[in-house]
RNA sequence: GGCGCGGUGGCAGAGAGGAUAUGCAGCGGAUUGCAACUCCGUGUACACCGGUUCGAAUCCGGUCUGUGCCUCCA
């Protein structure tokens, strides 16, 4: 079996992935905050922590991976107010839409999903844990985690207290402590959503939420908590701090994750995706226009810690890639495959050298050469297995690529027409009336290639 | 200011002391009536300057440069 060496943010190091638990291994990335409709982001986010968990089942017996969706947060109070909805009915339309435009990218859903707004009790008493270990307090309505009594603080994003403040551009509030405290609880008022609590009405910080939900679900400590780069701080570290202190050991930062596994952005032809400059790329809006294998491809392109660059040419690219390999496929079609094949090794020690997914895709191009070059079924076999556990290569090749594909906007019997009249027009050597006839079906998006059985058409 | 991550051939993008990455595009060829599809062949690449080494894109030091985070953020 091949060695799974994973980077972990925590120890800035890549290394050996030692699960704590061989037989059960338990993993959790941070899901969006559902307010409105995810972005490239939020999608390569799903996709990366997607494909670890294929490989993790791949390696293990068991895996649970949980990715939850934030349902109560200030952003979703806003967007209640703005669009006059109830703030249950956006989530629920969000969280849909999230769910249905993830699994049109191919991802598989987490084994749990849960919702913050379910386990506000799990974030009310890992507070009162807190604050009996001196570690929180209670001010002006809020509960706050008093950040110098957690002397590990700062070990994950490796800044020091002093280093925080220095930076610190916004005014810190005159009932904390420290400046770099942070929220476990706060007060809601009026119309904002509430739930009782020891501290008054109230609702959860954002950071809670996920220590809460992991601990519920995993146990602690897991293997593998993951999510976007700049989550790791505030977020992550806020999450440690509150379950190292709370349910596992002060001394220990790993006590909470034993790995910490942080996706690379995407950037928007260059610059970084903000709604100031009105260029954030929805998910929603990508799967309209393109097919789900498509995107998934193009964020599988680059080293999921590595940033990635989304235009519409790396979208082109990762079409052609895929197309080939389709055609590559089609070539083989007729060869029967092994459904238990193993993995084959280049590609598997690819993924398993940190999710090198780049260099997995390259594997899988060797490997389609190869299998076509020798129609070895033990090949395309693994051809298929190793797709598979990306997530590519999904479709019948015929439909990928368009081979006789039937739509109401395609009239077969026309085109079959039109070609038997240039096969005439061929055989006769009127080669003007033949090339007149493959304008004629290029203008309707058919394309025609000539192979030794005869013409064939497809959609393009 | 602090903490990070980068700078690889036309483009995308791996590699991390000594091999051909891979894909797309381009060019040449096979095939084709011509194409398309496919196949074969084809690249002065490693920001710059020093250093270490028998040997550096890969290690060390410096310079330039891009970019992210610093309590909204995947």
């Amino acid at each position: 079996m091949a060695e799974l060496k994973l980077y972990n943010s925590l120890t800035r190091k890549k290394q050996v992935f030692e699960p704590i638990d061989a037989s059960h291994i338990r993993i959790y990335a941070c899901g969006p905050t559902v307010y409105s409709y995810a972005h490239i982001g939020n999608a390569r986010m799903a996709v990366v922590f997607d494909v670890l968990s294929r490989l993790l089942r791949g390696l293990y017996p068991k895996v649970t991976y949980v990715s939850n969706i934030t349902d109560i947060d200030d952003k979703i109070i806003k967007a209640a107010q703005d669009s006059g909805e109830k703030i249950d009915v956006i989530t629920k339309k969000y969280a849909d839409i999230y769910n249905e435009d993830m699994a049109s990218l191919g991802v598989i859903a987490p084994d749990i999903q849960p919702r913050a707004t379910a386990h506000i009790e799990g974030m009310i008493d890992i507070i009162k844990v807190l604050i009996e270990k001196k570690h929180a307090y209670e001010a002006d309505g809020h509960v706050l985690f008093h950040v110098p009594s957690f002397a590990e603080y700062g070990g994950l994003s490796g800044r020091s207290r002093g280093e925080q403040i220095a930076g610190a551009r916004v005014e810190v509030a005159s009932y904390k402590r420290d400046p770099a405290d942070f929220v476990l609880w706060k007060p809601s008022k009026g119309d904002k959503p509430s739930w009782n609590s020891p501290w008054g009405d109230g609702r959860p910080g954002w950071h809670i939420e996920c220590s809460a939900m992991a601990a519920a679900h995993l146990g602690l400590p897991f293997d593998i908590h993951g999510g976007g780069a700049d989550l790791k701080f505030p977020h992550h570290e806020n999450e440690i701090a509150q379950s190292c202190c709370a349910n596992g050991d002060e001394s220990d930062l790993a006590s909470f994750s034993k790995y910490w596994v942080h996706n690379g952005f995407v950037t928007v032809n260059g610059e970084k995706m903000s709604k100031s400059l009105g260029n954030v790329v929805l998910a929603h809006d990508l799967v309209k226009d393109h097919e789900g294998e498509t995107l998934r491809m193009t964020l599988l392109a680059a080293h999921y810690r590595q940033p990635l660059d989304w235009t519409d040419s790396s979208i082109a690219q990762s079409k052609k890639t895929l197309d080939h390999l389709y055609q590559n496929l089609r070539e083989i079609a007729d060869i029967e495959i092994d459904d238990n094949t193993a993995l084959p090794d280049s590609f598997m020690d690819a993924l398993c050298d940190d999710i090198n997914t780049p260099k997995a895709i390259a594997a899988l191009s060797e490997l389609a050469k190869t299998a076509v070059e020798t129609r070895s079924a033990a090949l395309k076999s693994q051809l298929i297995a190793a797709a598979n556990l990306l997530g590519l290569l999904q479709h019948d090749p015929d439909i990928w690529l368009g081979y006789g594909v039937t739509g109401d906007d395609i009239n077969t019997d026309h085109i079959e027409d039109l070609l038997h009249q240039r096969t005439d027009a061929r055989s006769n050597k009127d080669f003007a009336r033949s090339d007149e006839i493959r304008d004629e079906l290029l203008a309707m998006g058919i394309a025609i290639e000539d192979t030794p059985s005869g013409a064939i058409w497809k959609k393009i």
